[in-house]
Parts: C-alpha cells; sequence; structure tokens
DNA sequence: CAAGTTTCGTTTCAATTCAAAACGAAACAT
DNA sequence: ATGTTTCGTTTTGAATTGAAACGAAACTTG
C-alpha cells in the first residue's frame, strides 16, 4: 500500500492494518498454527521479501509477537496477540462469505471443526438483540463519540435529497 | 494485485475479489447508501482511476451490479448484489475490530444504530451451537469437500512433530 | 435551447511496490 | 566438522499506483 489511508474510518483504519494482498493470509496460518517463517513461506507460497516485510509490519501493528527461540534467540517465533486472536471473527466471516459465494457449498477446500466433538463451525449471522437478523436497510451510520466535524456533516442529517451544497 | 492467489484456500479466494487497499472501502460506502461513481469518489477520496477499475472489477465479481440510470442511460448506479449484501459480515467484523482494537472504545468515529430504535449493533460473537465462544484452541483445519491432495497431505496428519519429509 | 456544470470515465507519466532470484550468515542436525 | 535449514537482505525488471490533464455525454439553469 503506497499512502495508508488518512480518514476517520473503521474499516480504513483496519486496511492499514491488513488491507493488501497478503497480510491477511499470513494472519490465517498463524490460526491454523504456523509460528515460524518457513511454516508461513510454505503454507501461503509468498516470496520472502514480502513476508519478512509482512511480518515487521504485523509485529510493529501488535497482531504477531516476535519471540527469540533457540539457544542463542536468532531464530523466531510469531505469535498471535489478543488483537491478532481477535481478527478470528474477520476471519470467520470471510472464510464463510468465500465458501458460500466463491466455491459454493460442496466444494470448500478446507473446513473447521471443533477438536472434541468434529462439528463444523456454525454460520455466523449478525442478529440484533432481540434476534432479529441485522440487514443493511435497518442499519443506519451515525456520528461516534471520535467523530470529526467532515463526520458529522455527512452522517448527521439523515441524507436530505436535494440539499444545497453552496450559495 | 499482480498475481492472484491461486492456492486453494478460502481466504485466499476471498482476498482475490477484495485483498487490496480499496475495494473494502468501496463496498462499505455502498452499503452506507452510495450508488454513483462520484459519490464512491468523495466518500473515500480514491483516485478515478482506480475507482473506475475497481467498479469494474467489483461488477464483474458479481459483488456490484451496474445499472444504467437517466433518460438515455449514461450514467449509471452501482448497486449492491445479494453476493454484495453478503459482505455485510465481513464489514462488521471488520469494523468491531477495528473500533476495538484500533480506535478503542469511546473513539469510535461512525457507529451503526437500528433505525427504528437506535440501538447500536450488537457485538458479533462466534459461537458454537450450545453457546460456547469460540476459540482459536478448539477449533481444527480439516480438508473439506473440495480439497485436493496437497490439502488432505496438509491437514489430516494432525501435524507431527517430526515427520520426516523424505529418505 | 444555449451555456455552464457535473458526471464518468480514459490517458499519461513519474514514483512506488511487487515478485523472483541470488546471496549470505547464523543456527541447527548428524 | 560438515551439510542443511532458517531467516532474512539485496538486486532487478515488471506491474501498480496516484495525480493530473483531457474529453465527451448528460444534466441544469434561466
Amino acid at each position: 500500500m503506497t499512502n495508508k489511508h488518512t480518514q476517520p474510518c473503521s474499516v480504513a483504519a483496519a486496511l492499514n492494518v491488513f488491507g493488501d494482498a497478503w497480510t491477511l493470509r499470513i494472519v490465517l496460518e498463524a490460526f491454523y498454527g504456523s509460528t515460524r517463517f518457513e511454516e508461513f513461506r510454505r503454507a501461503t507460497g509468498v516470496a520472502k521479501n514480502i513476508l519478512a516485510d509482512r511480518l515487521k509490519q504485523l509485529t510493529e501493528d501488535e497482531v504477531l509477537e516476535r519471540r527469540g527461540i533457540g539457544k542463542a534467540g536468532q531464530r523466531y517465533a510469531y505469535v498471535l496477540t489478543q488483537k491478532g486472536e481477535a481478527l478470528s471473527t474477520v476471519l470467520l466471516a470471510i472464510i464463510q462469505w468465500s465458501d458460500h459465494w466463491v466455491y459454493g457449498e460442496g466444494s470448500e477446500p478446507v473446513i473447521l471443526i471443533r477438536r472434541e466433538s468434529g462439528e463444523r463451525v456454525p454460520e455466523l449471522i449478525p442478529r440484533w438483540d432481540d434476534g432479529t437478523p441485522i440487514d443493511r436497510a435497518s442499519i443506519a451510520p451515525s456520528p461516534g463519540p471520535g467523530a470529526n466535524d467532515a463526520i458529522r456533516k455527512r452522517f448527521s442529517a439523515p441524507a436530505k435529497k436535494n440539499a444545497k451544497k453552496k450559495r
């Protein structure tokens, strides 16, 4: 990514961390249990310079922690931090979308099962507290506690149709 | 993205659709209600050539549908398809991760509320059918119905520690 | 209906980023 | 002690990016 996103937007901020072609692949492999440079490289097929860069970036962003292992501590294990583990919800959502809409049911390359029982990971469905599924029409973006003027201007007014901009 | 991911992996396939710096921003704005080229451009700040390219790609990938509007149909509205709307779960997961781990609670730039009631969108928490939260340790990747030999080799055996590779 | 403005791009170009391969040094295994 | 693996860095050509200029059709206005 050449320039980072600068706008105050949760998605923009997240994309500054993992908005590229490889970062989430690497985080996924960390979930699958990879910890070492060469494990990540083999599992994903990423070029080594790119991997080195992404691991460094993920470490700076505190998604991974780099631990010296081996006698002289010149071998490293990259392990998920809490912040990194919290990306599991994002990964599950992506996997489920991809399985449904790209591969299609019955063609999933990998499935996730519960170790103890073998059951599949259930589908993640956003719901209101009363159990109603959340659909796009029912939600409205609204300025949050960290909003600035631009956001307030954009989202406070309920999007009038013919609001004048000037004059 | 220069080369697309080719490995059989749900996350890789998804990243082939939206694994770059701008695509998810654009999809988010579609969720917020943008439909027109200039709306997307203003909301995100993306360069026009990039936007034109991403809209074309999203249309080819059937995340957006491009509808001719206006008299002669030479103005366009880009609207989410079902496949695109299904990305809401991914977007919600990303927004919640970012609000918690990047902005921090109390500093969210935008919040999502229910139009009818004003209640916040509840947190998305992956759970097993019995209600237990899903944590990384309890899940295991396993070959799916569309697995190939490489995947079966990698995930069938429960990751022996000192398995010989050669000889 | 004529003139000005907005929309929706395409083209060009310099700068950046990417991927592949070569290279290297320390660590580990035998 | 030797060979192999790990974990990178450097180099190089190719691809991508972002900014700005350009253009044509569509709307708006009075």
